[in-house]
DNA sequence: TATAGCTTTGCAACCGGTTGCAAAAAGTTA
DNA sequence: TAACTTTTTGCAACCGGTTGCAAAGCTATA
């Protein structure tokens, strides 16, 4: 059926050996040996099977890609950047889509299976253990948008979720904002727990006062609007809301408009992502910006170190946030 | 380093052919025999290796997901939809991303070095000839989102353009509306050319007006907006626009109510695909539903056929499309 | 108990490549 | 031209599995 290594030796009249070197740089072929080999190869049409030579090499340059985060909109940026951040180096991402019905002691197994080379867990919400099973059973890997430890036992880069909730509470004080809120994402994910600490210690720190702290379902449109929903109708909104991250503040803006609210006039509110769609002039919201191509980049760096140095203690980067200032709260005083 | 058949075969004290039929279904192995394998299997943790197996049996489970897709959010849900249709069949996708520095030309090398058992080529822009290619290669190979043709050279999954276009212009007929335009995708896109035929074909049917028409340089908010903001700076505004897709329309929407025009009071609004966040409160947009599920669910299956059954004629397959009113539009008169 | 028929097992070849080793060829130097 | 290096080449074993075939083991029947 396809051409193999035998097909071009035969035509060439040339051993086996001297085909598959011709292939495999680095190997030592004449000129006269290579043309022969490669006009062979040409006229049948011949491509090496990448999967049959990964069994001696023991490199597959596929890569795990496994998130279970395929609801919120700034994960198609994240996917978009990953792939062809491998691409370019000649890796392959075979993607994993976790979820209740596809759980990742499968993935695990799966991906050994297929002798990976490597894998990027990227979620903000897998517990770390996720990761670090991949490790524990010797295969490189890396916890993109993972929460910051001092002594991780997987390779982490992400953002200081701690300074993130930081800023948040310099910006808002800045504004003049006193009477504030918190409206985190799901209350179990870390990155959701990190933020808050960071704003409260932050708000401390200043004298700033107290917030008011919910947490929605999920980091979804839907959550976040139904939250504010409920603390429009039973409490007295805050000023001024931090929420989780994006998605779920333009669901809790869609809220606050519904009730007749004005914002930023009436409440303000920023974010953390800033995915496209929060600069869409309908949306305009104040956010606090990940630096997505840079963790992304820096991901993909630390694996394909780690395929060539494999084991090295594990490392957590933080990455810093940066403010981008929009239409969703109020001006300096 | 890794376990293997060998090792297994040596702790049980059986033969590797033994082991190799414990793993395989249909093999012919003896109670006793499954149990002394499958316990060497387990104290050594062993999992047989699936591209070594592949080697014989010629079947990796790889899929190739290729697409150029990663701009607008609507392929999110898609990719979500591929991927667990796929790993419930037990398929793998191996995810390109084709753009300007990564060629179909290439992708299909790739692919085929692989050995990927077919290829779902998901795109609604991608020319017919990035999917003949696989084909010809000798890749089972469908396309999805792809355009509907009478003897297509390869599997087409799609919606039925001309009809999503006919059913624009019935609603908005049906709304009264007199002076109607429509702001259609990229113009090289032949979604966009079968869509504008189906308009304009059951506009004329009915008697209705010719409409303005004009085309964005991308399915992309960016792109819609840029192109209304130059409708209402240099023509007199359709009373209602059929817009090549939800992401388009919103962008529209965004330029529209910045210029200080009420929708759908003063122009109205319907859009094509039935994205998420089209449903979302503050967007609320009334547009013509693709049968995302649907349509994904037919490719796997057709893909899966051709696993089976190679080399049937090739075929086109439409779903239909299914009207969702939101607000967007004004109620029949 | 001998015989036929079915199931189970191991051997060895194969899938499509790579690679260590030694022989052959080519290039250097004296 | 001879002796010595260096480069190129082919052989054969190997990567981790599968599978056709024939021998061995069982069961059932006469």
């Amino acid at each position: 059926m396809a051409i193999t290594l035998n097909d071009v030796a035969q035509r060439a009249g040339v051993s086996r050996s001297a085909v598959s070197r011709t292939f495999t740089d680095g190997a030592s072929v004449s000129k006269v040996m290579r043309q022969k080999v490669e006009d062979a190869a040409i006229e049948l049409g011949y491509t090496p099977n990448f999967l049959a030579r990964s069994l001696t090499t023991r490199s597959t340059k596929l890569i795990g890609l496994v998130s279970d985060n395929f609801h919120n909109p700034i994960f198609l940026e994240v996917f978009d950047q990953f792939t062809r951040g491998l691409q370019d180096r000649g890796l392959r991402p075979l993607l994993v889509n976790l979820s209740e019905t596809y759980q990742a002691s499968s993935s695990l197994r799966m991906l050994q299976q297929y002798s990976v080379d490597g894998v990027i867990v990227a979620s903000s919400t897998l517990p770390p253990e996720v990761s670090e099973a991949f490790r524990s059973a010797g295969i490189p890997v890396v916890n993109s948008f993972g929460r910051f430890s001092l002594a991780p036992k997987v390779d982490v880069v992400g953002i200081d979720d701690e300074a993130c909730g930081q800023i948040a509470a310099e910006t808002l004080l800045a504004r003049g904002y006193k009477r504030l809120a918190f409206l985190g994402g799901p209350q179990a994910a870390t990155s959701t727990q990190s933020r808050l600490r960071g704003f409260l210690s932050e708000l401390q720190r200043a004298g700033g006062p107290t917030p008011d702290i919910t947490f929605a379902e999920a980091y979804s449109f839907e959550a976040g609007r139904a939250e504010m929903q409920r603390l429009l109708r039973e409490t007295t909104p805050a000023e001024a809301y931090f929420c989780g991250d994006d998605v779920l503040s333009i669901g809790a803006l869609s809220a606050i408009r519904d009730h007749g609210l004005r914002v930023p006039e009436v409440i303000g509110l920023i974010g953390v992502n800033d995915m496209q769609m929060s600069g869409w002039q309908n949306i305009n919201l104040t956010t606090i910006a990940q630096p997505f191509a840079e963790i992304i980049q820096t991901s993909i760096d630390v694996i394909v170190d780690m395929l060539h140095a494999p084991k090295q203690p594990a490392q957590a980067r933080r990455l810093p946030c940066r403010l981008v200032e929009r239409g969703t709260l109020r001006a300096r005083p």
